[in-house]
DNA sequence: AGCACGCCGACT
DNA sequence: GTCGGCGTGCTC
């Protein structure tokens, strides 16, 4: 029995950016429901409530203020399992980060709900409200029409935005009492389901049923549709029997009433999947030999990386390994990048592992709620997802398949926490015991070292299926090009022949260019004044469709100018091309090709990305233009030629990790050329041809690309060499930046092991109306000294909170990035 | 992150 | 004199 005295406390994580978790009292009413794991309803500040996830219990009460009491309990069982706790604790250590951004991040958006202050007439108000004044009339009176009224609701009651001084007022006149209360978005979307009365299950009774029915040929119908549709006995929607039969609902009420159908109100789950009962493909020798390869390799590896090239069926050899997963009773956590998880990868999958989950940022919240849901229910024995999918609330993990594992989108940016979900995975599956299985044609040289020195097992699977062979791999020199102007727009003779020729056989081409919109800049013909952003260092990008300049870092946009801001002159023009350009061009070069593009403009919606694989795919164009996006598309059967625009821009990057990113996007890309019988061409524009890419591309074998891309690192101390934070010092005073990146500097300087480099100027100076200043820390392989070093950032950080100065300095750390 | 409190300029 | 601007500090 728990003494009067001897009060429960709770520790809850807050969904906010702040540090630690907050302790709350458990009334005693509460004791025996509270547990890890649980959502609780908490005050915090003098109005907020917010939903918080209670992360242990005790019994010490804190002893510098008087903890508050929980005000509800959200769930009667946890959420999230203390294996998942545990991992958001890693993650916050690891990356730097508050829990409350972890929990952001982990929890699908409808578990965080936030508290909405609701007002309502008082119930005893005496007074007559006629008497008020004029804006407190006008709430009070809203209030005789409407039963509660939001703060929005106010303000747009009342035209303005300051109205807290009025509710105050109002409240204190006792006129409206304001609740505050949360509500629960997600319930189960109910529909109508029916099946045949267990009256009528069997055969002779059906047939009576038939008979009754005999002169009612709309309720034959029906009776007809649902025998159809389903297993005798079976719940199947309303509606669904209702269109097959052609009938309304009163037809089927008539049926209700005489007893052979009855109806239930069921919840239906709002993820949809068709799936496609696909016959089980046995392995190819390969395949299956790589698959025991896997299997043998795990023994010692926890890891193992699978080097698949393009089209050598790695999808098959994954779902073989999930299902001898699954006979052993454990779950599968199959984690893709984002625009590679098409709705014809999951029905493949469905086809040949049954009913699979599915957990991706374009579902909408209540569909997120759903999976979430079932695999804490062990429902779903195999989810497939993007980065986010990581944070599921696994109980029995067995495996976990980290596809195209070289993808960047696997790391989060922004907001906090920055994590990469493929290393995040190898802690996860080390906690379950569990396995992991890196994919790629491509690996990252992390991967690739990981397996050099040991750490990783390493199997290849590099045969093309049936008899495909490789693309021819052609290199254009674009210097001579345009030197002799051979060059229209941004594509060569040369590429523009292979592509008439291509087009001549019938056969379909991509043309790939890294850069959206029309043209990446405008220029001022007479003075080279170019338009930039109000709130970033960088220029703005025309799009034609819009008629717009954007800015692509923080979305501003504005009509473009049509005088030169600093001269004056009219003669602006547009420099560079993007892939909104390249249509254009396109159209006068091929005027009787069909053009489809695809970036982030034209596949923004939810299936916007897949409809556009699918309209190429049914061959409704001949040309397909896009940026990185092309790379990741499924199968093209029938594309004869792959085009690089300006394989410049892909080496030409600010960044260490260039070369590997360009190596690995023209890999992908010439894959997509050649899937069938034919053989394909590949096409690369590039200002110098004897780039040592080049050779790398045309390298069956990688060894030696990576061997090479190690040395670079190794020179340099870059990962995977080396380990990097970086942390970025933010103001709206570039003075204040600057001083506070040079303070942090020194301070870090003299506690850090490793390098300390700074405080620059990145090379995007600016950023949605912040100055940016950047430090680097690069740091031995030596997980002491990486504690070490983040223990005294976030000493320093304290330490310049301190100076009244800095107070609203905001600092960022990225590790690994 | 919100949100209150508090201290200064432009209005009744 | 008051309203309301936003700079600073706290939230269990």
């Amino acid at each position: 029995m728990v003494l009067k005295d001897h009060p429960l406390f709770c520790e809850v994580i807050l969904p906010l950016a702040l540090k630690g978790t907050f302790t709350y009292r458990v009334p005693e009413d509460m004791e025996s429901y509270i547990q890890p794991g649980i959502r609780v309803e908490v005050p915090f500040g003098k109005r907020k409530v917010y939903t918080a996830l209670v992360q242990s219990t005790h019994h010490e009460a804190p002893k510098a203020y008087a903890a508050k009491d929980v005000i509800a309990i959200t769930d009667e069982t946890p959420i999230v399992h203390e294996r998942q706790l545990s991992f958001w604790k890693w993650m916050s250590e690891y990356y730097c980060c508050h829990l409350g951004e972890v929990m952001q991040a982990a929890l699908p958006a409808y578990f965080r709900l936030d508290s909405e202050t609701v007002y309502m007439k008082a119930e005893n108000y005496e007074g007559e409200i006629l008497d008020l004044p004029d804006d407190e009339y006008l709430v009070a009176s809203a209030l005789e029409h409407q039963e509660q009224l939001t703060l929005e609701d106010i303000r747009l009651i009342l035209q303005k935005k300051g109205v807290t001084k009025i509710i105050k007022s109002l409240l204190d006149k006792k006129v409206i009492v304001h609740q505050e209360f949360i509500e629960e978005r997600y319930r189960p979307k109910m529909e109508v389901f029916c099946r045949l009365h267990p009256d009528y299950h069997s055969r002779e009774q059906q047939h009576m049923a038939f008979n009754l029915l005999q002169r009612s040929p709309k309720q034959t119908d029906v009776l007809l549709a649902y025998l159809d549709m389903s297993r005798t006995g079976e719940w199947v929607k309303r509606g669904e029997v209702l269109s097959k039969a052609e009938v309304t609902g009163s037809v089927f009420k008539a049926l209700v009433e005489k007893g052979i159908f009855e109806i239930e109100d069921r919840p239906v789950y709002r993820v949809k999947t068709e799936s496609l009962h696909q016959d089980v493909v046995p392995l190819s020798q390969a395949q299956s030999e790589v698959l025991d390869s896997i299997e043998s390799q795990f023994a010692e590896h926890s890891v193992v990386l699978l080097r698949g090239v393009t089209a050598s069926g790695k999808t098959h050899v994954y779902t073989e390994l999930i299902r001898k997963i699954l006979s052993e009773g454990k779950q599968v956590l199959y984690l893709l990048p984002e625009i590679s998880l098409t709705s014809q990868l999951i029905q493949r999958l469905e086809g040949m592992l049954g009913k699979v989950g599915v957990y991706h940022s374009k579902f909408n919240p209540a569909e997120r709620v759903e999976t979430w849901h079932k695999v804490l229910l062990e429902e779903y024995h195999v989810v497939v997802g993007a980065r986010s999918a990581i944070f599921l609330p696994f109980k029995n993990l067995g495996l976990i398949i980290v596809d195209e594992e070289h993808d960047g989108s696997y790391k989060q940016q922004d907001p906090a926490p920055r994590y990469q979900a493929r290393d995040c995975s190898i802690y996860v599956a080390h906690t379950f015991k569990a396995k992991v299985l890196l994919g790629s044609a491509t690996p990252s040289l992390e991967s690739w070292v990981n397996v050099q020195s040991g750490k990783y097992g390493y199997a290849v699977l590099d045969k093309r299926f049936s008899g495909m062979e490789l693309p021819d791999l052609h290199f254009i020199n674009m210097a001579k090009a345009r030197k002799e102007q051979r060059v229209v727009g941004l594509i060569s003779d040369e590429l523009q022949a292979a592509m008439h020729h291509s087009l001549s056989k019938g056969r379909q081409v991509i043309l790939f260019q890294n850069r959206r919109g029309y043209a990446p800049q405008l220029e001022c013909h007479d003075c080279g004044w170019i338009p930039y952003c109000k709130n970033c260092d960088v220029s703005l990008t025309y799009h034609k469709y819009s008629d717009q300049l954007k800015c692509h870092y923080c979305g501003f946009s504005q009509s473009p100018p049509t005088s030169c801001q600093q001269c004056k002159s009219t003669h602006l023009e547009q420099k560079g091309s993007g892939t909104e350009r390249v249509e254009d061009d396109l159209q006068v070069l091929f005027p009787d090709a069909r053009i489809l593009r695809m970036d982030y403009d034209t596949a923004k919606g939810k299936y916007a990305h897949e409809k556009i694989i699918a309209q190429f795919a049914e061959g409704e164009a001949e040309i397909l233009v896009g940026t990185q996006m092309v790379t990741k598309g499924l199968d093209f059967s029938n594309v004869g030629l792959v085009g690089v625009l300006n394989a410049d821009s892909l080496l030409h990057y600010p960044d260490f990790r260039a070369m590997e990113r360009a190596w690995q996007v023209l890999h992908q890309v010439s894959g997509r050329a050649g899937r069938s019988e034919q053989k394909g061409e590949v096409y690369i524009q590039i200002g110098n041809p004897s780039h040592p890419i080049t050779h790398y591309l045309r390298d069956q074998e990688p060894k030696q690309f990576y061997d090479n891309e190690w040395k670079e690192r190794a020179k340099f101390h870059y990962p995977p060499y080396n380990r990097l934070i970086h942390i970025s010092i933010r103001d709206k005073q570039e003075k204040t930046a600057h001083d506070a990146a040079l303070f942090f500097y020194k301070q870090l300087h003299q506690r850090i092991q490793g390098e300390c480099l700074g405080p620059g100027v990145p090379g995007l100076s600016r950023l949605k109306g912040l100055y940016l200043r950047e430090i680097l820390l690069k740091l031995p392989k030596n997980q002491a000294i990486l504690n070490a070093a983040k223990v005294s950032i976030e000493e320093v950080r304290q330490l310049m909170f301190q100076y009244q100065a800095f107070k609203n300095v905001r600092i960022l750390v990225d590790v690994d990035p």
